[in-house]
DNA sequence: TTGTAAGCGTTATCAT
DNA sequence: ATGATAACGCTTACAA
């Protein structure tokens, strides 16, 4: 059981009493190999149990094997195991193999696995960037041909593709359904105002009040980037004098934590949407009605942006959006006080 | 824009006017450089955007990268996701890659990932296997050395290291806890019967039952191995003339899908223990009761087995088993019609 | 149809 | 402290 040296061409053409290249022609299908060599050279790979080195042979073809890396946030999080998901299935035919790494949502989480992607010279890059990161240094990546494709949010100080969900429109979807089911003191719960996703998804809720002609409230604007601190801030909100009437969680953890929230407050009654759908969203009483996202559409995108590049398409950066879907199931369509 | 050759070694080295094997020196940090050559060759590197090629370092230094491959079965699961967090985490340290490929629970995608990772020369292998795979082939590798670890499920036709949750005796007290709240027709729906985990489950059930002398029926077991089979399984059970007061879902999709249908039947009152946490299991009426698993631990138990095999521990292969936690919410506590 | 030589980017070994 | 040379396992280009 100690460490035996792995066969090599070399081994398997020795065992054949051919050369390394015939072996190599064998394994690489080329036709121009005499059917009993070949079945000789087979017998032999089978019998020493060669695997062909694929380092070896990238490295000798192009330096690029063939190999994605995608980092993302958050191995826990479903949402980017769903984008995945969508990825790995839109790669797969064209036989790229998916490296997944996660920065803990932190620019040195990220910046330590983008060069030991680079080091390992992935084909491409995939990137849902952290929150605080900067995208400078991929520059000079993106000069030697490098494709790059962020997601979920765009980079920063750099110009490439990317794909994101429609967030402002979305996020406007959501809160004129409220609104049309008469609210006219809504509240948003969103992540840390530092994060893209947030700051278009409050525009979003913006544009519905101005198109509405509701003015806009400050003081119904909360911060709730985990479930603890949402359902402080829904507590907070209904506490108030004016309160809000309806809820507009911006994620999913705000949501989870709003309803959390209105459930230990007893105010079920408060009407909510969420944005991002939940597992179990149907089941809640009332059922969570939410603009969902589509990960798998995402990944997907994200994949064919960064094959076709790979295919040699040099127009300018793309970015995509993908369309959210309002889901209606109860909470959202509550009355005003 | 086109393809720019990337600086290597020789280049760095031609800039600074020494040979790639000081340049190498500096890379790796031997001391054997003066302190002049050493800070004009991290200059010259810079100024190229000099990246050490891993593949190549690889390739000479021992065929082995420091890559390890997980092979899971569904990226977008959010069990597999902790896993693999708790994984990451566990290996971050110590410089280890993590490579995650999924295998849609087939045993084809299983075989096809676990070949390209050979192919690649990982360090290590760590498999959630699918249902129906085999595990012979990987025999052979076993035999070179590779350490291989299998998660959550154990392999078959194999015996290697293995991690898995206490499954059983995580179930018989689930159950148990049932029979403590005074029910006697306890129903299990579980997934299909040919996966490990539902096997051991339905052990630890009849286990529960046998210790409090109720007889076993039959009738009451059902499979339910989505959503929707398991609401209409919970269905089926209600209706039947000496009905389940009490249901033990035996994972996830399981719980999910019976919280679901005692929501449409209104039949709230039915007593419930699902087998692993959900996220919004606090938040439902009543609140769920859970047997829940660690799936972090499962994570961070196989790398930890992995680095010791890849640190030389020859022992025999070891199973560890990860302890499961009862939640106590609500549902669970439910009394019998 | 098969073989030879050279080289991909790095490092081990032995010199200097 | 630095260099020359060979080698890792494979493929390309050319030759036989």
């Amino acid at each position: 059981m100690s460490k035996v040296r792995r066969a090599t061409m070399s081994d398997v053409a020795r065992e054949v009493g051919v050369t390394a290249k015939t072996v190599s022609r064998v394994v690489n299908g080329e036709n121009s190999v005499s059917a009993e060599t070949r079945a000789r050279v087979l017998a032999a790979m089978e019998k020493l149990g060669f695997q062909p080195n694929l380092m070896a042979r990238n490295m000798r073809v192009g330096a690029r094997d063939s190999t994605v890396g995608l980092i993302i946030p958050d191995m826990g999080n479903p949402f980017f195991g769903t984008v995945a998901g969508g990825i790995e299935a839109a790669m797969r035919p064209r036989g790229l193999t998916l490296i997944v790494g996660s920065s803990e949502e932190t620019a040195e989480g990220e910046r330590s696995l983008t060069s030991t992607f680079l080091a390992r010279r992935v084909t491409a890059l995939l990137v849902v960037p952290a929150a605080d990161s900067d995208h400078h240094s991929l520059r000079a990546e993106r000069g030697t041909g490098l494709p790059i494709v962020f997601l979920d949010r765009p980079p920063s100080g750099l110009t490439t593709d990317c794909v994101v969900s429609a967030n402002r429109e979305g996020a406007r979807t959501g809160v004129a359904h409220l609104i049309a089911h008469g609210h006219r003191r809504i509240a948003f719960i969103g992540d840390l105002p530092t994060l893209y996703t947030r700051r278009e998804r409050f525009q979003g809720y913006r544009d519905a009040l101005a198109e509405a002609g509701i003015p806009f409230d400050r003081r119904l604007v909360e911060t709730g980037h985990d479930e603890k601190a949402a359902a402080a801030a829904v507590a907070r909100l209904l506490a108030a004098k004016d309160p809000a009437t309806a809820v507009f969680a911006a994620n999913n953890f705000a949501a989870t934590g709003v309803v959390l929230g209105l459930a230990r407050l007893r105010r079920q009654e408060v009407a909510l949407v969420g944005f991002d759908d939940l597992p179990l969203a149907e089941v809640l009483e009332p059922a969570l009605t939410v603009v969902a996202q589509d990960p798998e559409a995402i990944g997907k995108a994200a994949a064919e942006l960064l094959m076709a590049r790979l295919d040699g398409d040099r127009s300018r950066a793309r970015t995509v959006e993908i369309p959210t879907r309002l889901i209606v199931r109860g909470s959202g369509e509550l009355p005003p006080g």
